[in-house]
DNA sequence: AACTATTTATAAGA
DNA sequence: TTCTTATAAATAGTT
C-alpha cells in the first residue's frame, strides 16, 4: 500500500505480521461498518488470529 | 473517498446506493481476503443486501 | 461498465 | 509504540 506494494503472502516475520493483522484488522471492520450504514446492508464479520484471539462484528442494520 | 468525500450515513438514492454497495462489496471481500493470507487469519464474513440478497466469505487458512 | 481525480488506507520510518 | 509521512489502493463522481 505505501513505501513498497505488499506481495500477497504470508508475512514471515512475527513482529511485522501482528503489526499488519492489528492495522488491517482495525481497517476491515471500519470498511464493514461503512458499508452497513452507506447500503443498509446487515454484515457480520469474525476473525481468528494465528493465536486463537477472536475479533468480530455485527450490525443490526445501524 | 474521491471527488467528493461521502457522509457516513444512508445513501438514500437507491441507483446510488446499490452502484456503492456493489464497489464497496468487492473492495471488503478483497480486503478481508488480503487479511488472511497475509496474517495468516481465518475469516468470515457475511453480507445481507437491503433485497434479502446474501454475499458470504470464509477463508479456512489457506 | 470504464475512467480518473481524489480520498483513504497503510508500510515504513521517526 | 504512538505518531508521521510517502505512496499504494480504493472509490465517488462522471461519462
Amino acid at each position: 500500500m505505501v513505501r513498497g506494494k505488499i506481495q500477497l503472502k504470508r508475512i514471515e516475520n512475527p513482529v511485522h505480521r501482528q503489526v499488519t493483522f492489528c492495522k488491517r484488522r482495525t481497517g476491515l471492520l471500519k470498511k464493514a461498518k461503512e458499508l452497513s450504514v452507506l447500503c443498509d446492508a446487515e454484515i457480520g464479520v469474525v476473525i481468528f488470529s494465528p493465536q486463537g484471539k477472536l475479533f468480530e462484528l455485527a450490525t443490526k442494520g445501524y
